[in-house]
DNA sequence: CGTTACGTTGACGTAAACGTAAATCGCTAT
DNA sequence: ATAGCGATTTACGTTTACGTCAACGTAACG
């Protein structure tokens, strides 16, 4: 399906390919954290010579991973959970195993999902009682 | 308001008290963390003697703190918004001020589950594509 | 009174997730 | 040719959040 990387290809590939540089303006991150993802195997960017070329599928994967360390993943999690999103085309037997553990993972996500409500709801409580013993103090005082 | 703690008092206090161990059966954490969250001021059990005894505000606080670490805060981030939900009767003065704290914590956390619905949603749609997959590989691979 | 069980305070060890510094390489502008 | 800039590898350092001993206190039990 694909020859040869000729002049135009690789022109039309400036858009798609971006330098490590790029990814880190583009996601706030330093080199150094995306060799250590790579290292980890979360990314794979490709090599021209011997500099890191970030493709679309790793700028994805980094967005997935940037929202998971905020749920408190660590990112081996992060790393199973990518599997899940990208699986690997080559193992259509493990297909099957996969979706059970997506379907895991999903369990436990919208329950913390409603731990999130919880703390939310909450939080906002406490933050009207707050507000009304800044409005009144000497009646919410009175306890 | 209070006398000397008398038998009595100290007998109805046996339900509000637990012993470390028993924090650490209801909550399945060490003793080793419980004394770690004091040392960081996350929690203030009271003392008989040399030993610990954890109050109702300290099991509240707790079950917090393990909240928050499933969702990626530190430490730290948890103490501050342990002080939103608990805050400090002296300094009425600084209420304003915890107010608006408790605002911006409120924002962030619901951007927060803004991006786990994100994430949720996603999952689900990969893994239906995924349950697709299985159902008839021949229709979903041609790509 | 010894031992068993639980609790305490240091103090050092460790895994995860990077930070940081040193030496090296490749391009490019002068 | 060389000076400079950015990227790379290697390797050791750092922070957070505990784990893991060691040494000791104390309350209860037989």
């Amino acid at each position: 399906m694909y020859a040869t990387i000729d002049e135009t290809e690789q022109f039309l590939m400036t858009e798609t390919y971006m330098t490590i540089r790029e990814m880190c303006d583009a996601f706030d991150v330093t080199p150094r954290t995306l060799r250590f993802y790579e290292a980890k195997e979360l990314l794979a960017p490709e090599r021209r010579g011997t500099k890191r070329l970030f493709t679309r599928r790793d700028r994805a994967r980094l967005k997935l991973i940037l929202k998971g360390k905020r749920f408190g993943f660590s990112l081996e999690d992060i790393r199973q959970l990518l599997d899940l999103y990208d699986p690997d085309q080559g193992s259509r037997l493990q297909m099957k195993r996969a979706y059970e553990l997506g379907q895991e993972r999903l369990a436990d996500l919208e329950a913390r999902r409603a731990e999130l409500e919880d703390i939310i709801t909450d939080l906002k409580a406490n933050l009207d009682w707050g507000a009304k013993l800044l409005a009144d103090p000497q009646k919410t005082a009175a306890e």
